[in-house]
RNA sequence: GCGCCCAUAGCUCAAUUGGAUAGAGCAACAGCCUUCUAAGCUGUAGGUUAGUGGUUCGAGUCCACUUGGGCGUACCA
């Protein structure tokens, strides 16, 4: 409909040059009284015309050429809206349209062709995903479906490192625990790896190579097996939430390939480099950031900042037309470095997209729970979605801005079924199947012929919802707000469910229920849909 | 100190990106099941949108300052 409208308005723009390059806006009102969607464009120009918005409005409407059949209303409300009334016709023809387009109904073609390549979780293999590695799993996969939705190829990608200071200290730390097992004193430091899945490793690796590995290195088996072993874990805890990767990118790859050598030489031949102090650091503060970095350390071992760039050039030379990266707030402050380097190389930055998301804060007793891979102290992804299953764990963080603090608390996660909005959604969706096996043996079959039928308040808002649907993918893609979704699915919900309980379809006037069933019908496509988006199952039973 | 993010009902969060009377869930209170699933529906109560100023037809939203929180601020990733 807003298409519609944004053609009605391109066509008077020849006659009205203050149209021409006005960005236009329609929105849904607050209020059925003020119509069913809303343009603010007199009240923009009013100021830039300096003239009356009343008029102006006036002068906008006599120039649009509005199909009856669709529109069969307009007017001028308070300071100077322009409200759109929509046709009964045009209202009921949406459930055709839903009917007719199933599975794909609010899909849409606006980036067909183009590729997008997303990035999250990108946990080292260190240890089991904890609940904030959740939030930024479940996102990512929920953005990386959004894009798809709007004609997005998308590529979701791993990128992950099992080499450095951090994976030696793991393997480490597992060779203590074996040497624990077969009867040594050790001493295990502070800062090595506390978790129970450290010694559930060394068991394994006692039980497969007895004692023979007592003067095995820490880099040796021991930091493999480890890393074998946690990124299984890794792997099935994101299956289990309905995540998979298609590519998994090591950054030793990085290396081998001599991508870090030649990334180097490029910013010294672009004089982007200087050694100092034995490292060689990269002249930030001449690309507009606050001081120059370390890019490679005086022990020879180059930071993040280098092959995370080097990383992103191989982005771009895959030809992503849109590179999106999901991060923790914790890293908020190592991107713009890497913008900044990439940019002063030429590339173009415009095509990344970087997403930083608030941490979920775990509340015990009222007291905030730390987490710490190194210090065993967190809460898994796994034990989250033992007690609350994997829908209410996606739905959960689904459903809130990706820039929100999350607190919650613990105990509240154990009965979060209770809670979560996720069951109101698919019981929507079960009532429906419910019904509708129930009509399939009476003599009862959907049919668009009497839509004419569906009068109520109640009817009309609902199909008028289920109108809104594409246009809330395309918005929350466009802004790669995911939550939007959920609220929109929340607000569906409420209607059906308002919907059921004052209008019945079983023991109803032939017409009237086979009219319904065909809206019932629509919406059981939009809610389905709308969950699949979100990586959560529509139920049939509940 | 500096940078990013945040502050909305008792609690957890929305608010169409500057729009018309700030909305949901949970908790509280009062109702609704002999008819398609009560994991539902209806109603009541709950707000100086942290504070102060500013920008304009119009501010929860933008700007400045203040207060309070989160994350950073490495030759860790």
């Amino acid at each position: 409909m807003k298409r519609y409208l944004h053609s009605l308005f391109d066509k008077a723009s020849s006659r009205l040059d203050y149209l021409k390059d006005l960005t236009l806006h329609f929105e849904i009102p607050p209020n059925n009284d003020f119509g069913d969607l809303s343009c603010n464009a007199a009240l923009l120009l009013s100021k830039k015309l300096k003239r009356n918005p009343r008029t102006l409005a006036a002068e906008i409407l006599e120039n649009l050429e509005i199909d009856k059949n669709i529109i069969y209303k307009t007017e001028i409300a308070g300071p100077g809206f322009i409200n759109f009334f929509y046709t009964p016709a045009f209202v009921t023809g949406i459930i055709a349209e839903v009917l007719e387009k199933g599975d794909n109904y609010g899909r849409s073609n606006k980036f067909e062709g183009k590729r997008a390549n997303v990035e999250f979780v990108s946990a080292n293999p260190t240890g089991p995903l904890t609940v904030g590695h959740g939030r930024n799993a479940v996102c990512g996969d929920t953005v990386a479906n959004l894009l798809e939705w709007v004609g997005y190829k998308v590529d979701r990608e791993y990128y992950f490192n099992n080499a450095g200071r951090q994976m030696r200290v793991l393997g480490d730390s597992v060779r203590l625990r074996y040497l624990e097992l077969l009867g040594e004193e050790v001493q295990f430091p502070d800062e090595y790896y506390q978790g129970e899945y450290i010694k559930d490793i060394a068991e394994e690796i006692k039980n497969e190579f007895g004692a023979s590995l007592k003067n095995e290195p820490a880099e040796g088996k021991f930091k493999i097996k480890a890393e074998q072993e946690i990124f299984a874990d890794i792997e099935k805890s994101l299956i289990s939430i309905g995540i998979k990767f298609d590519l998994f990118f090591n950054e030793n790859l990085l290396y081998s390939d001599k991508k870090i050598e030649s990334l180097l030489g490029r910013f010294k031949e672009k004089n982007l480099s200087y050694e100092k102090d034995g490292a060689v650091w990269l002249k930030l503060s001449e690309l507009g950031n606050e001081q120059d970095k370390v890019i490679v350390k005086s022990t020879g071992e180059p930071t993040y900042r280098l092959p995370d760039i080097a990383y992103h050039i191989t982005k771009f030379e895959r030809n992503y037309d849109l590179i999106i990266d999901l991060f923790g707030s914790d890293h908020n402050a190592t991107y713009p470095d890497v913008v900044a380097g990439l940019q002063a190389l030429g590339y173009d930055t415009s095509k990344m997209k970087v997403l930083i998301h608030q941490f979920v804060t775990i509340v015990e007793n009222g007291e905030i729970v730390k987490m710490s891979t190194r210090k065993a102290n967190y809460i898994t992804l796994d034990e989250l979605v033992d007690e609350a299953k994997a829908d209410a764990v996606r739905y959960f963080f689904n459903m809130r801005n990706i820039s929100s603090h999350m607190n919650f608390d613990l105990a509240l996660a154990k009965k979060q079924s209770d809670e979560n909005p996720v069951f109101y959604l698919q019981y929507a969706h079960a009532r429906i199947c419910s019904i509708l096996k129930m009509v399939s043996e009476q003599n009862l079959v959907a049919s668009t012929a009497n839509l004419h039928l569906l009068s109520t308040d109640v009817e009309i808002q609902l199909i008028k919802k289920l109108h809104q649907f594409s246009e809330e993918i395309l918005n929350a893609a466009l802004q790669y707000e995911i939550h939007h979704i959920c609220v929109y699915l929340e607000e569906l919900a409420a209607i059906f469910h308002k919907f059921y309980t004052f209008c019945r379809i079983l023991g109803t006037e032939k017409d009237l229920a086979e009219a319904r069933l065909a809206l019932i019908g629509a919406v059981k496509i939009v809610i389905k849909n709308g969950l699949k988006i979100l990586g959560v199952n529509a139920p049939d039973k509940m």
